[in-house]
DNA sequence: TCTTATCAAATTGTTCAACAATCCTTACAT
DNA sequence: ATGTAAGGATTGTTGAACAATTTGATAAGA
């Protein structure tokens, strides 16, 4: 009689009475097998599988497919299921354009917000140290964290939101490639980037933002 | 989930056999009650209630009200129901944060797209014609989509979908205002800016934009 | 009178099982 | 090879049931 329980496998035990709900619960696993890569994109999620696996009940788990789906990790086709959403090179190339909206922007006014500028510092240094041990899936979220502190320098809630979604789609690229190779080119970049900004010179921050988003934009798209 | 709704349920009538799933369709009808005002700001919905008028089950109810919330139309507070959300003065200005950032952006380079500026035109001569006619709702959705307009300059769907978005909150406020005292003042910078954006003179819009977005949301914070 | 405690009613949160609608595969016919 | 028609599998939707929480009313006590 003792059957495993599959939350423990991750483990993420389930709290017997949960503040946040039960949907919140299963999406987590799911987000988190997606972003790292346990499910590949284009891969279904069946309906049947996952209620017996999670052990919640089917409308539970469509609501945790609605989160994700609002968060474009997920794909939902009318009476054909949920899938791991597939980025097409458009999709990049939107993606980029917006990050090259939204970060430009933060960067032009070169205002110099203390406790950003120690935010960026703390993250430069932790991405330096992960790439002296050879951790490079770590540098790789150090750089997104980075990113997503020059986009709050909008000093915009919906901003920071935006921007966090915007990662967590190209987090479905990343992990089909080598991190090293993706994360590498742009730590020396970051170390500069921040340089200018404590200088508060805007606007060359902006030019090498730019140059550096192109670049990363390319490197993507020649994996496709 | 994010499905692009074609939105052909406005008449209240479900149709026999619909395309899009039931939960969008609900959500379609609460979506038109919110932003043309029929629901309040702050006003509670029951779901015992929008089950009986609108016949669809409590489950797919639920679904449309998760739906809207993404949407931050609606607010979702544990165990005490969903309410049409309520702006606050915090939320106007970071809605015109964003604002000033993504159109700024679209104007800046002075790029002359022969398509939007046709579109602008025609937006421009509808909010006239509205506004001869004393049709004020009409032109204030016609200045609405004259935004939306200039926000797709960006070139980029999530941009577009960002905007959208935008604008359907700041309904929320709009619809509680004098339509007249509201848009009558932008009517003539809405055309001065289609003049400047025919000249190509990007740096100037972008300017004019500034001034103008800065008014909007001092007229709209001092409602509060 | 005011505060506090307790209870009952109403509403929301969650799950389940059943049925309807749709898609997909297979088999068959042309 | 192409098109068509079952049927089996999967998703869409519903109604009901029960649990948990809020709300409002009532009663008790200071």
């Amino acid at each position: 009689m003792s059957e495993p329980d599959p939350s423990d496998a991750y483990g993420e035990t389930r709290p017997f009475r949960v503040r946040s709900s039960t949907a919140e619960w299963a999406a987590a696993i799911l987000r988190q097998r997606v972003t790292e890569g346990g499910l590949a994109p284009g891969s279904r999620l069946a309906e049947d599988e996952l209620t017996a696996e999670l052990e919640v009940s089917r409308n539970t788990l469509r609501e945790a497919f609605s989160l994700l789906g609002h968060e474009r990790l997920l794909e939902h086709r009318l009476n054909r299921g949920v899938y791991v959403r597939v980025l097409s090179p458009a999709d990049v190339a939107d993606i980029y354009r917006v990050r090259r909206m939204i970060e430009g922007a933060a960067v032009r006014r070169g205002e110099r917000d203390p406790a950003a500028l120690a935010a960026l510092r703390e993250v430069v240094a932790e991405a330096d140290k992960a790439a002296a041990e050879d951790r490079w899936p770590d540098v790789g979220t150090a750089d997104l964290r980075f990113h997503l502190v020059i986009a709050s320098l909008n000093g915009s809630e919906r901003v920071n939101t935006m921007m966090a979604q915007l990662l967590a789609e190209l987090r479905l690229v990343f992990h089909t490639m080598d991190p090293h190779a993706l994360h590498a080119p742009f730590l020396p970049l970051n170390r500069e980037l921040l340089t200018l900004l404590d200088a508060g010179r805007g606007p060359d921050a902006e030019a090498l933002l730019a140059a550096y988003l192109d670049q990363a934009e390319r490197v993507l798209l020649a994996t496709y």
